[in-house]
DNA sequence: AATGTTACCGACCAAACGGTTGGTCAAAAC
DNA sequence: GTTTTGACCAACCGTTTGGTCGGTAACATT
């Protein structure tokens, strides 16, 4: 079974490598090779482990971005206080991450839907089911904060959520370019603002 | 001068495919040789009228994508009413001719910036100033807005504009996938939610 | 009528692409 | 101790890429 671990660990030293890479020159700005380059791996390698390029990017996008999404972006908005508070401290967190340059995997999502859109259908079908998701679970956290008191009655929940997610991926698009940290501030600034705009009107806590 | 009129002809026929294409395939997926057999025209057509592909691509921003966005998300805030309803109009009609599946050129700018970020500074400078320009306008009309009794006094100009930006890029983002229709008319909603939340406290109208 | 200019053609190039193939070698299975 | 397996190598293939270049034909200038 020493076989069997060894190959594990190459493919996801691959994938770590691909995620890398493909996220920062473009899946189709990057080739197997430049990957390969980086790993010291041979074209053989690779095939011997994935059946082509799209194979690869698909087990990518199943093993590192989905579970690091549903980490940073799903799971710490199930607990059950005040959901507009949660979401807020979710959203802050990730986007610390981002202003640190680290890999932002919320923004990793938006970006590959972006560069997939209208390109392959494939590939947009498994980038768009965590898309899904995560709308899911807002609406969910938004609803269970209507139940809780916090969130106003007569809101729409999955307006709230399209809302949300739009306006995270956008921040991270704007944020690349300068002084992503200023911009930071003042976007969770104005969710806040958002947020009072949306709360239960009698504070029945 | 016919031949003058020809060249600019022939150019402006090159870059109105160039775009459409770029912006459907990606620009670093698109080859020259697409556009070419669109129009029917050779290799030796497009280098004797462009210096690279990249100049080839300078010269679709400045001329169409520039232009395009100052026509429909620059100009129309200039107005003197108020800020926030001229803001909500602006968006609902540049969102409108994203759900009838036409080229919205705020999307096809987000979509451009995420492509290049990272991969082309030449490219991503020209884009930048697009989305610079943007800022200012919008904070201006904001600004306005403030001075015209219509946006409460305290809040920060800069980070509503911020914020609305954000908002637009990402809600195009998400729009691209399942009921476009649906999905702005719930950010439509959203937006006035927000805007409720900025506006001045007394109506001194 | 002769000459220069310009829009455009299409064969060509080197480099890079995704993918294939025959082979090596150490560890696992027998 | 022999055989089998599987991780990996490296040369190679057909195709596509951005870009070059010598040529041609229509038009403008003289």
């Amino acid at each position: 079974m020493d076989k069997n671990l060894k190959r594990m660990a190459t493919m996801h030293r691959m994938q770590v490598t691909g995620l890398e890479l493909f996220y920062k020159n473009g899946y189709y700005n990057t080739s197997i090779d430049d990957i390969l380059k980086e790993l010291s791996l041979s074209k053989g390698a690779f095939y011997h482990h994935f059946d082509s390029k799209e194979d690869f990017f698909t087990e990518i996008i199943q093993n590192l971005i989905m579970r690091k999404i549903y980490n940073i972006l799903i799971e710490p908005i199930e607990g059950s206080g005040n959901s507009l508070d949660i979401i807020t401290n979710c959203f802050d967190n990730a986007l610390e991450t981002a202003v640190h340059n680290e890999l932002d995997y919320g923004f990793v999502l938006g970006n590959f839907i972006n560069e997939f859109n209208g390109r392959n259908p494939v590939i947009m079908k498994h980038l768009n089911d965590i898309l899904k998701l995560w709308e899911v679970h807002l609406v969910t956290a938004i609803q269970r904060g209507k139940l809780n008191g916090h969130i106003d009655r007569h809101v729409e929940s999955e307006g709230v959520a399209v809302f949300l997610m739009s306006a995270y991926l956008g921040i991270r698009t704007i944020m690349v370019h300068s002084s992503p940290s200023s911009r930071k501030y003042r976007f969770m600034s104005q969710m806040r603002m958002y947020f009072k705009s949306i709360q239960a009107k009698q504070q029945t806590v």
